[in-house]
DNA sequence: ACGACCCGATTTTTT
DNA sequence: ATCGGGTCGT
C-alpha cells in the first residue's frame, strides 16, 4: 500500500488513528465515522512499517466483522501477510489458545464448547442433583449469575466464598456443581472459553509470555462492548509494550445487560496512561438534521465522552412523527408510507427501507400488513434454521459421535426415534453409573454387567444402538469425509428412516428430512471451505462459535425491506428508516424504567436515529394488544427531546380507525401534539 | 412413552 | 396472544 494512498481516502483524525503506531490509542469512532476503514488501514500500516503480520492481532465481536475487515484488507495488502495475522472473535481466539494449552486445563483435548441449550441441560440436571427443584429459582436466574460471575472472572469457590444470602450460596452451589459436570463431559460453555484463556494466563507466565512476544501490536473493535474477561485478556497481552488501539463508541454501548462494561471505554485513557484519544466525528452517512437530532438526543446523557457528528450531506428532509389510534394502525401506516416512499422515489429500492423495532414481537403486524400489500420483506435475526428441532436432534448426534462424554446430547437423541428407552431408563441407567463414576453414560452402554441388568427388549435396543455409536465413533476419528460419513451414521443409526415415526404428518416429516440433508449438506460445504482433511470436531467448532447469520443461507441476495431489532441493526445503515413503538414502556422498556438505567436505553435510541441516511420516520400508536389485552399507551419520552425544528408530523389519513377513543382519558396525552 | 392440557411469563442475545 | 415447560392421564 502506498502512504498517497491513505492521504486520498482518509481525513485528518482517520489518518491520525492510522499512522500512530505506538502506545495506546483510543478512537472514538461515532456512528458512520468510518472505523472500519480506519482498522483496516491501520493494519495495512503497520506492515508497511516493516511489523511483521503474525506479530498482529485484531479482535472482533462478531464474525461477520472479522469477514468484513478480511475482505477489506486483502484489497489492501498481499494475501500471504493477510492470511497470517489473526482477525477474529475473541470466542475463536481464546479457543485457538485453549486447543494449543490444553495440557494446562482441566479439560483433555477434543473438549467441546457446550451451547445455550447443552447449559440448561446440565443446570437442569445439577438442580435435580442438588434437590434445588423446589426453590423457586428459574433456570434462566442461575444460568445468567453463573454467566455474569464468569464474565467477572469469579470462579465457583472465589463466588461461594463471598457469597452470604440464602440466595447466593444457592447459585455457589448450583455453580460449583455446574462447572464440575460441565469438566466431567469434557464440555467449556462460552464464558468460560475467555475465563479459562485469563485464568491460563494470570497462573502461567510461561505460556503468557508466549502469546505476549508474539502479538506485539493489538487492535480491538467494538471496544465498548468489552466485558471484565475480555478487558483482562487486552490488559494481561498488551503489557508490557501497550501497544494497543482500540475502536468504540461509547454512545453505542447497549449490551451491559450482557457483561459489557462501558467503563472499559469511558476510563481507558486512566487504565493505560499516556493514551492518545483520537475522537472521528465526520460523518459519512446521514443528513445533518439527522445527525443533529442523534447529537442533541445522547448529549443527554451524562458519563460519555463527548463528541459531535457532522456531515456534508446538507440539511436534508425533517424527522417524520406519526401517531396512530393502534398498533394495527400503526403498522398499516408504515406499510403505506413504504408504498409512498417507493413510488414517489424512483430511486429507492425496498431493501432501502427498514423497519426497526425494540422487542422482536413487534415485528409481527408489520409482517403481516407488508404481506397484505406485497411489500416483500426480510426478517432478521428470527429463529434461523438451525434452531429446528430435526437439525438441533441431528446436531446431538454428531456431538455425541464427537465426544462421547456429551450426556445432553445423548439424553435428546436418545428417544428421537423412540427406542423404548425413556425416563425410566435414563434413571437406572444413572443409578448405575453411580457405582462406575470413570465411565461416561455412553461408554456404560458396552458394558456386559450393565447389558445384564436390562430387560430382552431394552438389550436389543442399547446394543443396537451403541454399536452404532462405537463403529462410527472410530470412523469419525478419522478426518475427513465429514458429510458422506454423517448420513451413513444418521442413517444407520434410524434417525433419517425414523421421521415418520416421529412426525406423523407425512408432508411435515418430509420436510424436516429434507432439511437435515440440507444440513448435511452445510457440512460438505464447510469441508469444501477448507484444503485439508478436517474432523467433526473442527466443524463442530465452527459451528457453535459461528453467529446466526452465518449459518442461515444468503439465499436471499434480495430486494426486500428489512425488519429487526434496534440491537441487530447496529452497524449497519439505510436511506430510509422506521423506528415503530415510539412508546412509553416499549421505547425506553418498561424493564428499564423499573430498574431504573434509562441511559443505556437512549443510547439504543441513538443507535437507532443514526442507521438513517435520509428519510427518518418514529412511529407510535395510542392503543395497542399487549399480552392479550388492549393497553392504553403514552408516547415515549425520548420524542419530547428532539428539537422542534428538526422533525414534522404527519398525518395518518390513509388509516382506517376501527376504534373509538376520543373519550378517552388517556388521548389528553396527546394533546401537546398539535396534528 | 407420549400426547393433551394447564400455567406463567413476556427486552435486547455479537459467541 | 403465544410460546415453552411441566404435569397428568392414557
Amino acid at each position: 500500500m502506498k502512504t498517497s494512498n491513505i492521504a486520498n481516502s482518509l481525513n485528518p483524525s482517520q489518518k491520525e488513528a492510522v499512522n500512530t503506531i505506538s502506545g495506546p490509542v483510543l478512537v472514538l469512532a461515532g456512528a458512520g465515522t468510518g472505523k472500519t476503514s480506519v482498522i483496516t488501514y491501520r493494519i495495512a500500516n503497520l506492515l508497511e512499517n516493516w511489523i511483521s503480520a503474525d506479530n498482529i492481532i485484531a479482535l472482533t465481536f462478531t464474525n461477520k466483522a472479522a469477514r468484513e475487515m478480511k475482505e477489506r484488507i486483502a484489497k489492501l495488502i498481499d494475501e500471504e501477510s493477510a492470511r497470517k495475522l489473526f482477525l477474529g472473535t475473541f470466542h475463536a481466539f481464546c479457543m485457538r489458545v485453549l486447543r494449543a494449552e490444553t495440557e494446562h486445563l482441566v479439560l483433555h483435548s477434543g473438549f467441546a464448547i457446550a451451547d445455550d441449550i447443552d447449559q440448561k441441560g446440565v443446570l437442569k440436571q445439577v438442580i435435580a442433583e442438588l434437590n434445588f427443584t423446589d426453590l423457586e429459582i428459574d433456570l434462566n436466574v442461575y444460568k445468567s449469575m453463573i454467566g455474569k460471575a464468569k464474565q467477572e472472572l469469579e470462579l465457583p469457590d472465589e463466588y461461594g466464598k463471598k457469597a452470604s444470602g440464602y440466595f447466593d450460596t444457592t447459585i455457589a452451589k448450583v455453580y460449583g456443581k455446574y462447572q464440575e459436570t460441565l469438566i466431567n463431559q469434557n464440555m467449556l460453555d462460552f464464558d468460560d472459553i475467555l475465563l479459562y484463556t485469563v485464568k491460563l494466563w494470570q497462573e502461567n507466565s510461561k505460556v503468557l509470555d508466549k502469546y505476549r512476544d508474539k502479538y506485539k501490536y493489538i487492535l480491538v473493535d467494538e471496544f465498548q462492548d468489552t466485558n471484565v474477561a475480555q478487558f483482562n485478556i487486552i490488559k494481561l497481552l498488551t503489557n508490557p509494550r501497550n501497544n494497543i488501539c482500540v475502536v468504540g463508541d461509547d454512545d453505542q454501548s447497549i449490551y451491559g445487560w450482557r457483561g459489557a462494561q462501558i467503563e472499559n471505554i469511558l476510563n481507558f485513557p486512566q487504565y493505560f496512561p499516556n493514551t492518545k484519544i483520537i475522537k472521528l466525528e465526520q460523518n459519512y452517512r446521514s443528513t445533518n438534521t439527522i445527525l443533529d437530532a442523534a447529537n442533541n438526543f445522547i448529549s443527554g446523557n451524562k458519563r460519555r465522552h463527548s463528541k459531535k457528528l457532522w456531515s456534508d450531506k446538507g440539511r436534508g428532509e425533517r424527522i417524520k412523527i406519526s401517531i396512530s389510534e393502534n398498533d394495527l394502525g400503526e403498522a398499516r401506516f408504515v406499510s403505506h408510507y413504504i408504498y409512498k416512499v417507493m413510488s414517489e422515489n424512483s430511486d429507492y429500492d425496498y431493501k432501502d427501507i427498514a423497519i426497526l423495532y425494540r422487542s422482536n414481537h413487534q415485528s409481527r403486524l408489520f409482517e403481516q400488513e407488508l404481506r397484505k400489500d406485497h411489500i416483500p420483506y426480510r426478517l432478521v435475526g428470527s429463529k434461523s434454521f438451525y434452531e429446528r428441532k430435526e437439525i438441533r436432534d441431528a446436531v446431538a448426534y454428531i456431538k455425541l459421535l464427537a465426544n462421547v462424554r456429551d450426556n445432553q446430547s445423548l439424553f435428546r437423541i436418545l428417544s428421537v426415534p423412540s427406542r423404548g428407552l425413556g425416563k425410566k431408563f435414563i434413571e437406572h441407567l444413572r443409578d448405575f453409573q453411580t457405582g462406575n463414576s470413570h465411565l461416561s453414560l455412553c461408554e456404560i452402554f458396552g458394558l456386559e454387567s450393565f447389558i445384564a441388568t436390562l430387560s430382552s427388549r431394552q438389550k436389543t435396543s442399547v446394543s443396537d444402538f451403541y454399536s452404532v455409536i462405537k463403529k462410527w465413533s472410530h470412523q469419525f476419528s478419522i478426518p475427513g469425509d465429514l458429510a458422506n460419513k454423517t448420513k451413513f451414521f444418521l442413517s444407520e443409526i434410524g434417525y433419517l428412516q425414523g421421521f415418520q415415526k416421529i412426525y406423523k404428518n407425512i408432508t411435515e416429516a418430509e420436510t424436516r428430512r429434507e432439511n437435515v440433508l440440507e444440513f448435511i449438506n452445510a457440512i460438505a460445504s464447510f469441508e469444501d471451505s477448507i484444503d485439508h482433511a478436517v474432523t467433526m470436531t473442527d466443524f463442530l467448532e465452527t459451528f457453535s462459535l459461528s453467529d446466526d447469520n452465518d449459518k442461515v443461507d444468503e439465499e436471499d441476495g434480495n430486494n426486500s425491506v428489512t425488519l429487526l431489532t434496534i440491537h441487530a441493526a447496529k452497524g449497519l445503515e439505510f436511506p430510509c428508516v422506521f423506528i415503530v413503538g415510539m412508546e412509553q414502556n416499549m421505547f425506553p422498556h418498561s424493564r428499564s424504567l423499573q430498574e431504573g438505567d434509562v441511559d443505556e436505553e437512549r443510547r439504543l435510541f441513538y443507535v437507532a436515529l443514526t442507521r438513517a441516511k435520509n428519510k427518518l420516520i418514529l412511529t407510535n400508536a395510542k392503543m395497542r394488544y399487549k399480552y392479550g389485552s388492549q393497553s392504553y399507551q403514552m408516547p415515549s419520552e425520548f420524542l419530547e427531546e428532539l428539537p422542534e425544528d428538526l422533525i414534522e408530523y404527519t398525518g395518518q389519513k390513509i388509516v382506517q380507525v376501527e376504534d373509538d377513543f376520543v373519550d378517552n382519558a388517556f388521548s389528553n396525552f396527546y394533546d401537546e401534539f398539535d396534528i
